[in-house]
DNA sequence: CAAAAATACAACCAATCAGTTGTACGTTGT
DNA sequence: ACAACGTACAACTGATTGGTTGTATTTTTG
């Protein structure tokens, strides 16, 4: 149950970050994360056709970052902080593997200055 | 000084996130995260050729997610925990819209409550 | 010195992308 | 009924992308 296998995340990944990576899109993201605004309505605010800003929340859409509800004649978006809450914790994934490294790097400072304590260049004096 | 404008922001968070809109450079950086590796060690974990994989830390590079530091004829390149930081940061301002769509709807649903004690609906005795 | 290794970079190609215009269809207001 | 509005989608275009191969440069190694 639940079987998320590893291509199905990376492509998740893949969407969400592709859909993040452009400035429009990011900025209807803001948006819709602040309240409900209707596809014509956030058209209006930018300098190009309807067509293309329907695109771009077509795309926040199957990334999976925004979801669309129907009322009237009107498409409502909404954003989806889960989403942006997955891929901030991704991020903080890659912290970790830098965290490790860090320490992996301690260890070794560590050993190397209880076998031989002058390793460090003594050369390093002034300048 | 120091003044970074708008554009430039969103600039780099276009690149960041175009950068890992990929998921072999999302590989590359995990690994250079965890430690130093020369650009011939990465591409041999890939089933591209080198110059494909010499192009994505390229991207990864202008995109300031790492550095490449020259060690005779080899490049060493080393994840930048900072820029990943950042990256997370501006996800938590998305969230940050977020949490004041909350608080509004809450002062609204306190309006509203107070209005007309009863508009709530009255069928929502059990789940 | 010559061969091998690691890198850099240009040129090319198929696929995708971000934008456009045009058309069609359901909904709202007069 | 009908005009205006909001949406959906197809078709097209130029730019960018992710990959390739080929060539040149520098550094190590035998």
């Amino acid at each position: 149950m639940a079987e998320t296998t590893k291509t199905e995340r990376e492509d998740r990944a893949d969407a969400w970050f592709h859909a993040l990576a452009d400035r429009t899109r990011r900025d209807i993201l803001r948006r819709v994360l602040a309240g409900e605004h209707s596809v014509s309505t956030l058209a209006r605010s930018y300098d190009m056709s309807f067509a293309a800003v329907q695109k771009h929340v077509a795309v926040l859409e199957k990334a999976g970052l925004l979801t669309k509800r129907r009322q009237g004649r009107e498409a409502l978006a909404s954003g989806d902080v889960e989403a942006v809450r997955s891929v901030g914790a991704m991020l903080t994934e890659l912290e970790a593997l830098w965290r490790g490294r860090v320490s992996r790097m301690d260890e070794l400072f560590a050993a190397e200055a209880s076998t031989s304590p002058t390793t460090t260049d003594p050369d390093t004096k002034k300048d």
